[in-house]
DNA sequence: TTATAATGTAAACAAATGTTTACATATATG
DNA sequence: CATATATGTAAACATTTGTTTACATTATAA
Protein backbone atom coordinates (compact mmCIF):
# COMPACT_ATOMS: atom_id res chain seq x y z
CA UNK A 1 0.00 0.00 0.00
CA UNK A 2 1.32 3.08 -1.01
CA UNK A 3 2.04 5.70 1.66
CA UNK A 4 -0.35 8.37 0.59
CA UNK A 5 -3.24 5.71 0.90
CA UNK A 6 -1.76 4.96 4.31
CA UNK A 7 -2.33 8.28 5.05
CA UNK A 8 -5.47 8.38 4.11
CA UNK A 9 -6.96 5.71 5.94
CA UNK A 10 -4.59 6.63 9.33
CA UNK A 11 -6.60 9.93 8.99
CA UNK A 12 -9.66 7.97 8.48
CA UNK A 13 -9.14 6.07 11.66
CA UNK A 14 -8.51 8.54 13.78
CA UNK A 15 -11.39 10.57 13.17
CA UNK A 16 -13.46 7.33 13.99
CA UNK A 17 -11.53 6.35 16.95
CA UNK A 18 -10.91 10.35 18.58
CA UNK A 19 -13.74 12.57 16.68
CA UNK A 20 -11.58 15.71 15.91
CA UNK A 21 -8.73 14.89 13.30
CA UNK A 22 -5.10 13.98 13.67
CA UNK A 23 -1.96 16.48 13.71
CA UNK A 24 0.71 15.54 11.38
CA UNK A 25 2.98 14.52 14.10
CA UNK A 26 0.02 12.10 14.78
CA UNK A 27 0.12 10.79 11.57
CA UNK A 28 3.38 10.05 11.36
CA UNK A 29 3.83 8.10 14.34
CA UNK A 30 0.63 6.27 13.33
CA UNK A 31 2.14 5.33 10.16
CA UNK A 32 5.76 4.84 11.27
CA UNK A 33 7.44 7.37 9.15
CA UNK A 34 10.33 9.39 11.10
CA UNK A 35 9.80 12.83 9.74
CA UNK A 36 6.80 15.06 9.62
CA UNK A 37 8.27 16.56 6.44
CA UNK A 38 7.56 13.55 4.63
CA UNK A 39 3.61 13.96 6.02
CA UNK A 40 3.22 17.52 5.01
CA UNK A 41 3.90 16.59 1.68
CA UNK A 42 1.90 13.78 1.45
CA UNK A 43 -1.30 16.22 2.61
CA UNK A 44 -0.73 18.60 0.27
CA UNK A 45 -1.07 16.05 -2.31
CA UNK A 46 -4.02 14.50 -1.19
CA UNK A 47 -4.99 18.21 -0.48
CA UNK A 48 -4.49 18.92 -4.71
CA UNK A 49 -5.81 15.43 -5.78
CA UNK A 50 -9.33 16.61 -3.98
CA UNK A 51 -9.48 13.90 -1.37
CA UNK A 52 -9.18 15.84 1.80
CA UNK A 53 -9.29 19.43 1.73
CA UNK A 54 -6.96 21.51 4.67
CA UNK A 55 -6.85 24.61 6.28
CA UNK A 56 -2.82 25.92 6.68
CA UNK A 57 -1.21 26.68 9.33
CA UNK A 58 -4.31 25.43 11.94
CA UNK A 59 -3.91 22.60 14.00
CA UNK A 60 -5.43 19.56 12.77
CA UNK A 61 -7.03 21.55 10.10
CA UNK A 62 -7.67 17.96 7.71
CA UNK A 63 -10.92 17.70 6.75
CA UNK A 64 -11.97 14.63 5.03
CA UNK A 65 -15.47 13.96 2.96
CA UNK A 66 -18.23 12.64 5.59
CA UNK A 67 -17.79 9.14 5.97
CA UNK A 68 -20.52 7.77 3.09
CA UNK A 69 -21.81 4.22 1.06
CA UNK A 70 -21.57 4.03 -2.33
CA UNK A 71 -25.31 2.97 -3.13
CA UNK A 72 -25.06 0.57 -6.57
CA UNK A 73 -27.75 -1.04 -8.21
CA UNK A 74 -25.33 -3.67 -9.66
CA UNK A 75 -21.47 -4.99 -9.29
CA UNK A 76 -19.36 -4.83 -12.88
CA UNK A 77 -18.15 -8.07 -13.09
CA UNK A 78 -15.13 -8.97 -11.21
CA UNK A 79 -15.17 -6.12 -8.62
CA UNK A 80 -12.31 -3.97 -9.28
CA UNK A 81 -12.23 -2.13 -5.75
CA UNK A 82 -15.56 -0.43 -5.73
CA UNK A 83 -14.95 1.28 -8.65
CA UNK A 84 -18.14 0.25 -9.80
CA UNK A 85 -20.15 1.45 -12.90
CA UNK A 86 -23.27 2.48 -11.66
CA UNK A 87 -22.95 4.24 -8.48
CA UNK A 88 -26.71 5.77 -7.92
CA UNK A 89 -25.97 7.68 -4.62
CA UNK A 90 -24.25 7.93 -1.40
CA UNK A 91 -25.75 7.21 1.94
CA UNK A 92 -23.81 9.12 4.79
CA UNK A 93 -24.57 7.53 8.56
CA UNK A 94 -23.79 10.80 10.10
CA UNK A 95 -27.54 11.98 8.81
CA UNK A 96 -28.50 10.07 11.80
CA UNK A 97 -26.32 11.92 14.53
CA UNK A 98 -28.99 13.08 16.73
CA UNK A 99 -30.97 10.00 16.50
CA UNK A 100 -31.10 6.59 18.52
CA UNK A 101 -31.84 2.86 17.76
CA UNK A 102 -34.65 1.28 19.16
CA UNK A 103 -34.55 -2.49 19.33
CA UNK A 104 -38.35 -4.13 17.81
CA UNK A 105 -40.36 -6.06 20.39
CA UNK A 106 -43.16 -7.84 19.05
CA UNK A 107 -44.78 -8.18 15.44
CA UNK A 108 -47.09 -5.20 15.38
CA UNK A 109 -45.75 -3.63 12.36
CA UNK A 110 -44.90 -6.35 10.39
CA UNK A 111 -47.12 -4.87 7.13
CA UNK A 112 -44.38 -1.63 7.29
CA UNK A 113 -41.98 -4.43 7.17
CA UNK A 114 -40.50 -3.72 11.17
CA UNK A 115 -39.98 -7.06 12.55
CA UNK A 116 -38.75 -8.30 16.32
CA UNK A 117 -35.09 -7.85 16.23
CA UNK A 118 -34.92 -4.95 14.09
CA UNK A 119 -33.50 -1.44 14.96
CA UNK A 120 -35.32 1.81 13.92
CA UNK A 121 -33.75 4.60 13.74
CA UNK A 122 -35.65 7.31 15.76
CA UNK A 123 -35.14 10.91 15.42
CA UNK A 124 -36.44 12.69 18.97
CA UNK A 125 -39.15 14.97 18.24
CA UNK A 126 -42.24 15.73 19.69
CA UNK A 127 -44.94 16.15 17.15
CA UNK A 128 -45.26 14.24 13.75
CA UNK A 129 -47.28 14.44 11.04
CA UNK A 130 -50.89 12.15 10.13
CA UNK A 131 -49.35 8.97 8.72
CA UNK A 132 -45.70 9.11 10.09
CA UNK A 133 -44.35 6.30 11.92
CA UNK A 134 -43.69 7.41 15.23
CA UNK A 135 -41.97 5.89 18.91
CA UNK A 136 -44.65 6.63 21.79
CA UNK A 137 -44.87 6.07 25.07
CA UNK A 138 -48.43 4.69 25.98
CA UNK A 139 -47.97 4.39 29.90
CA UNK A 140 -44.82 2.85 30.60
CA UNK A 141 -44.57 1.18 27.55
CA UNK A 142 -42.82 2.40 24.00
CA UNK A 143 -44.10 1.38 21.19
CA UNK A 144 -43.81 1.61 17.42
CA UNK A 145 -46.84 2.61 15.78
CA UNK A 146 -48.55 4.58 12.40
CA UNK A 147 -49.97 7.32 13.48
CA UNK A 148 -53.17 8.76 12.38
CA UNK A 149 -55.77 11.28 12.07
CA UNK A 150 -59.68 10.46 13.02
CA UNK A 151 -60.83 14.28 12.64
CA UNK A 152 -59.21 16.17 15.79
CA UNK A 153 -58.54 12.64 17.46
CA UNK A 154 -55.18 11.00 16.77
CA UNK A 155 -54.80 7.45 17.28
CA UNK A 156 -51.79 4.92 16.94
CA UNK A 157 -52.01 2.08 14.02
CA UNK A 158 -50.51 -1.27 14.26
CA UNK A 159 -49.16 -2.16 10.70
CA UNK A 160 -50.85 -5.93 11.45
CA UNK A 161 -54.52 -6.40 11.27
CA UNK A 162 -54.09 -8.39 13.79
CA UNK A 163 -53.94 -6.16 16.64
CA UNK A 164 -56.50 -3.04 17.18
CA UNK A 165 -55.48 0.84 17.25
CA UNK A 166 -54.41 1.90 20.42
CA UNK A 167 -56.82 5.23 21.38
CA UNK A 168 -54.90 5.86 24.55
CA UNK A 169 -53.39 8.60 25.79
CA UNK A 170 -49.90 8.47 24.50
CA UNK A 171 -46.60 10.94 24.31
CA UNK A 172 -44.87 10.86 20.99
CA UNK A 173 -40.76 10.34 21.27
CA UNK A 174 -39.32 10.62 17.73
CA UNK A 175 -40.07 9.94 14.00
CA UNK A 176 -38.72 6.43 12.44
CA UNK A 177 -36.76 7.53 9.55
CA UNK A 178 -34.96 4.18 9.08
CA UNK A 179 -34.57 0.48 9.97
CA UNK A 180 -31.41 -1.43 10.43
CA UNK A 181 -30.99 -5.21 10.62
CA UNK A 182 -27.80 -7.10 11.08
CA UNK A 183 -27.52 -10.18 9.40
CA UNK B 1 -28.96 31.55 26.34
CA UNK B 2 -26.56 30.67 28.97
CA UNK B 3 -23.25 31.12 27.88
CA UNK B 4 -22.73 27.39 28.24
CA UNK B 5 -25.63 26.66 26.17
CA UNK B 6 -24.06 28.72 23.55
CA UNK B 7 -20.82 27.36 24.11
CA UNK B 8 -21.94 23.92 22.70
CA UNK B 9 -23.73 25.25 20.34
CA UNK B 10 -21.44 26.87 18.98
CA UNK B 11 -18.47 24.09 19.05
CA UNK B 12 -21.60 21.77 16.95
CA UNK B 13 -21.64 24.29 14.18
CA UNK B 14 -17.96 24.69 14.12
CA UNK B 15 -17.64 21.14 13.34
CA UNK B 16 -20.50 21.02 11.06
CA UNK B 17 -19.02 23.76 9.00
CA UNK B 18 -15.08 23.29 9.22
CA UNK B 19 -15.42 19.64 9.76
CA UNK B 20 -13.43 19.61 12.95
CA UNK B 21 -13.54 21.18 16.59
CA UNK B 22 -12.71 24.81 17.09
CA UNK B 23 -9.58 26.30 19.39
CA UNK B 24 -10.61 27.85 22.93
CA UNK B 25 -9.91 31.09 20.87
CA UNK B 26 -12.23 30.71 17.59
CA UNK B 27 -15.23 29.55 20.45
CA UNK B 28 -14.36 33.02 22.49
CA UNK B 29 -14.65 35.01 19.02
CA UNK B 30 -17.75 33.41 18.20
CA UNK B 31 -19.71 33.68 21.11
CA UNK B 32 -18.04 37.10 21.24
CA UNK B 33 -15.93 36.46 24.55
CA UNK B 34 -13.04 38.57 25.16
CA UNK B 35 -10.86 36.35 27.11
CA UNK B 36 -10.00 32.66 26.96
CA UNK B 37 -9.98 31.78 30.08
CA UNK B 38 -14.17 32.22 30.16
CA UNK B 39 -14.55 29.70 27.67
CA UNK B 40 -12.05 27.00 29.40
CA UNK B 41 -13.81 27.26 32.22
CA UNK B 42 -16.62 26.29 30.79
CA UNK B 43 -15.49 23.29 28.64
CA UNK B 44 -14.26 22.15 31.74
CA UNK B 45 -17.72 22.17 33.27
CA UNK B 46 -18.85 20.75 29.72
CA UNK B 47 -16.51 17.72 30.14
CA UNK B 48 -17.45 17.06 33.59
CA UNK B 49 -21.28 17.61 32.71
CA UNK B 50 -20.45 14.48 30.20
CA UNK B 51 -21.68 17.08 27.06
CA UNK B 52 -17.92 17.21 25.34
CA UNK B 53 -14.98 14.99 25.96
CA UNK B 54 -12.05 16.74 26.27
CA UNK B 55 -8.20 16.01 25.94
CA UNK B 56 -6.16 17.93 27.39
CA UNK B 57 -3.57 19.94 25.95
CA UNK B 58 -4.03 18.94 22.58
CA UNK B 59 -5.35 21.45 20.10
CA UNK B 60 -8.89 21.08 19.13
CA UNK B 61 -9.00 18.46 21.43
CA UNK B 62 -13.04 18.34 21.65
CA UNK B 63 -15.24 15.41 20.56
CA UNK B 64 -18.94 15.71 20.73
CA UNK B 65 -20.78 14.08 18.21
CA UNK B 66 -20.93 10.45 19.53
CA UNK B 67 -18.84 7.87 17.45
CA UNK B 68 -22.10 5.83 17.91
CA UNK B 69 -26.16 5.62 18.39
CA UNK B 70 -27.21 3.99 21.67
CA UNK B 71 -29.04 1.12 21.54
CA UNK B 72 -32.53 1.38 23.53
CA UNK B 73 -34.85 -1.28 24.59
CA UNK B 74 -37.72 1.14 25.91
CA UNK B 75 -37.31 5.17 26.05
CA UNK B 76 -37.51 6.71 29.66
CA UNK B 77 -40.82 9.07 30.61
CA UNK B 78 -40.77 12.37 29.25
CA UNK B 79 -37.15 12.17 27.04
CA UNK B 80 -35.00 13.59 29.46
CA UNK B 81 -32.46 14.79 26.75
CA UNK B 82 -31.06 11.61 25.72
CA UNK B 83 -30.82 10.58 29.13
CA UNK B 84 -32.41 7.03 28.46
CA UNK B 85 -32.19 4.54 31.11
CA UNK B 86 -31.87 1.48 29.53
CA UNK B 87 -29.05 1.88 26.70
CA UNK B 88 -28.53 -2.08 25.95
CA UNK B 89 -25.56 -1.41 23.60
CA UNK B 90 -24.31 0.61 20.62
CA UNK B 91 -24.10 0.70 17.35
CA UNK B 92 -21.39 2.10 15.21
CA UNK B 93 -21.86 2.31 11.42
CA UNK B 94 -18.17 2.85 11.20
CA UNK B 95 -18.44 -0.78 11.27
CA UNK B 96 -19.37 -0.95 7.59
CA UNK B 97 -16.35 1.01 6.18
CA UNK B 98 -15.29 -1.34 3.35
CA UNK B 99 -19.12 -2.10 2.80
CA UNK B 100 -21.46 -0.72 -0.29
CA UNK B 101 -24.88 -0.39 -1.11
CA UNK B 102 -26.52 -2.44 -3.40
CA UNK B 103 -30.72 -1.80 -3.70
CA UNK B 104 -32.81 -4.55 -3.85
CA UNK B 105 -34.78 -5.03 -6.49
CA UNK B 106 -37.67 -7.86 -6.86
CA UNK B 107 -39.03 -10.40 -3.63
CA UNK B 108 -36.82 -13.25 -4.15
CA UNK B 109 -35.45 -12.39 -0.76
CA UNK B 110 -38.94 -11.69 1.25
CA UNK B 111 -38.80 -14.78 3.34
CA UNK B 112 -35.45 -13.03 4.92
CA UNK B 113 -36.91 -9.49 5.34
CA UNK B 114 -35.35 -8.36 3.02
CA UNK B 115 -37.65 -6.02 0.11
CA UNK B 116 -38.00 -3.66 -2.71
CA UNK B 117 -36.07 -0.60 -2.22
CA UNK B 118 -34.42 -1.92 0.86
CA UNK B 119 -30.11 -1.68 1.04
CA UNK B 120 -28.24 -4.50 1.92
CA UNK B 121 -24.98 -3.80 3.45
CA UNK B 122 -22.04 -5.73 1.33
CA UNK B 123 -19.12 -6.71 2.78
CA UNK B 124 -16.91 -7.56 -0.47
CA UNK B 125 -15.86 -10.92 -0.12
CA UNK B 126 -15.21 -13.83 -2.93
CA UNK B 127 -16.16 -16.78 -0.49
CA UNK B 128 -18.59 -17.26 1.76
CA UNK B 129 -19.87 -20.18 4.05
CA UNK B 130 -22.88 -21.92 3.82
CA UNK B 131 -26.16 -20.42 4.56
CA UNK B 132 -25.08 -17.14 4.77
CA UNK B 133 -26.94 -14.81 2.64
CA UNK B 134 -24.39 -13.33 -0.19
CA UNK B 135 -24.25 -10.99 -3.16
CA UNK B 136 -23.42 -12.59 -6.58
CA UNK B 137 -23.12 -12.07 -9.98
CA UNK B 138 -25.42 -14.00 -12.15
CA UNK B 139 -23.90 -13.68 -16.08
CA UNK B 140 -24.46 -9.66 -15.89
CA UNK B 141 -27.35 -9.95 -13.18
CA UNK B 142 -26.25 -9.22 -9.74
CA UNK B 143 -28.37 -11.00 -7.73
CA UNK B 144 -28.99 -11.51 -3.69
CA UNK B 145 -29.58 -14.89 -2.82
CA UNK B 146 -28.96 -17.20 0.33
CA UNK B 147 -25.71 -19.73 -0.48
CA UNK B 148 -26.63 -22.87 -0.08
CA UNK B 149 -24.25 -26.47 -0.47
CA UNK B 150 -25.46 -29.53 -1.75
CA UNK B 151 -23.00 -31.69 -1.27
CA UNK B 152 -20.04 -30.53 -3.47
CA UNK B 153 -22.49 -28.37 -5.59
CA UNK B 154 -22.69 -24.88 -4.57
CA UNK B 155 -26.03 -23.33 -5.65
CA UNK B 156 -28.02 -19.81 -4.99
CA UNK B 157 -31.44 -20.00 -2.75
CA UNK B 158 -33.99 -17.42 -3.11
CA UNK B 159 -36.25 -16.49 0.25
CA UNK B 160 -39.24 -17.17 -2.01
CA UNK B 161 -41.05 -20.43 -2.59
CA UNK B 162 -42.27 -18.51 -5.74
CA UNK B 163 -38.46 -18.82 -6.99
CA UNK B 164 -36.27 -22.05 -8.47
CA UNK B 165 -33.15 -22.80 -6.70
CA UNK B 166 -29.99 -20.95 -9.33
CA UNK B 167 -27.81 -24.18 -10.20
CA UNK B 168 -25.85 -21.92 -12.97
CA UNK B 169 -22.54 -20.83 -12.30
CA UNK B 170 -21.84 -17.84 -9.88
CA UNK B 171 -19.44 -15.12 -8.81
CA UNK B 172 -19.81 -14.33 -5.50
CA UNK B 173 -19.35 -10.18 -4.63
CA UNK B 174 -19.93 -10.05 -0.75
CA UNK B 175 -21.64 -11.03 2.14
CA UNK B 176 -25.19 -9.42 3.64
CA UNK B 177 -24.23 -8.08 6.85
CA UNK B 178 -26.93 -5.93 7.38
CA UNK B 179 -30.25 -3.97 5.84
CA UNK B 180 -31.25 -0.75 6.06
CA UNK B 181 -34.50 0.95 4.99
CA UNK B 182 -35.29 4.70 4.89
CA UNK B 183 -38.75 5.22 5.83
C1' DT C 1 -25.45 45.01 53.26
C1' DT C 2 -21.49 42.09 53.12
C1' DA C 3 -19.08 38.11 52.11
C1' DT C 4 -18.49 34.51 48.83
C1' DA C 5 -18.51 32.36 44.63
C1' DA C 6 -19.12 32.61 39.81
C1' DT C 7 -17.90 34.84 35.62
C1' DG C 8 -15.09 37.56 32.81
C1' DT C 9 -10.71 40.47 31.14
C1' DA C 10 -5.91 40.91 30.17
C1' DA C 11 -1.58 39.21 29.78
C1' DA C 12 2.03 35.98 30.22
C1' DC C 13 3.53 31.27 29.66
C1' DA C 14 4.34 26.65 27.94
C1' DA C 15 3.18 23.11 25.00
C1' DA C 16 1.51 21.53 20.68
C1' DT C 17 1.72 21.93 15.92
C1' DG C 18 2.37 23.51 11.01
C1' DT C 19 6.18 25.05 8.19
C1' DT C 20 10.65 25.47 6.38
C1' DT C 21 15.58 24.46 5.50
C1' DA C 22 19.40 21.42 4.64
C1' DC C 23 20.65 17.17 3.49
C1' DA C 24 20.35 11.95 2.63
C1' DT C 25 18.42 8.12 0.09
C1' DA C 26 15.75 5.85 -3.00
C1' DT C 27 13.42 5.61 -7.57
C1' DA C 28 12.70 6.42 -11.81
C1' DT C 29 14.13 8.05 -16.62
C1' DG C 30 16.75 9.26 -20.41
C1' DC D 1 25.54 5.13 -16.30
C1' DA D 2 24.14 9.82 -15.09
C1' DT D 3 20.72 12.91 -13.93
C1' DA D 4 16.48 14.40 -12.22
C1' DT D 5 12.67 13.62 -9.28
C1' DA D 6 10.37 11.77 -5.55
C1' DT D 7 10.61 10.45 -0.84
C1' DG D 8 12.43 10.54 3.61
C1' DT D 9 15.34 12.25 7.99
C1' DA D 10 16.72 15.69 11.24
C1' DA D 11 16.51 19.91 13.14
C1' DA D 12 15.25 24.56 13.59
C1' DC D 13 11.59 27.95 13.39
C1' DA D 14 7.22 30.49 13.77
C1' DT D 15 2.55 30.24 14.74
C1' DT D 16 -1.26 28.37 16.92
C1' DT D 17 -3.29 27.01 20.96
C1' DG D 18 -4.18 25.23 25.77
C1' DT D 19 -3.04 26.71 30.41
C1' DT D 20 -2.14 29.61 34.15
C1' DT D 21 -1.83 33.93 36.93
C1' DA D 22 -3.58 38.30 38.60
C1' DC D 23 -7.23 41.08 38.90
C1' DA D 24 -11.97 43.18 37.81
C1' DT D 25 -16.89 42.57 37.59
C1' DT D 26 -21.20 40.44 38.48
C1' DA D 27 -24.27 37.42 40.67
C1' DT D 28 -25.68 34.85 44.86
C1' DA D 29 -26.55 33.89 49.54
C1' DA D 30 -26.16 34.56 54.53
Amino acid sequence: MKTRDKILKAIQEFVDEYGYPPSIREIAKKIRLKSTKAVKVHLDNLASAGLIERVSGQARGIRIRPRSLPIVGRVAAGLPELAFEEVEGYFTPSQWRECFLLKVKGDSMINAHIYEGDMVVVKPAKNAMDNEIIVANVGDETTIKRLKRFGKELVLKPENDAYPIIREAFEIIGKVIGVIRQV
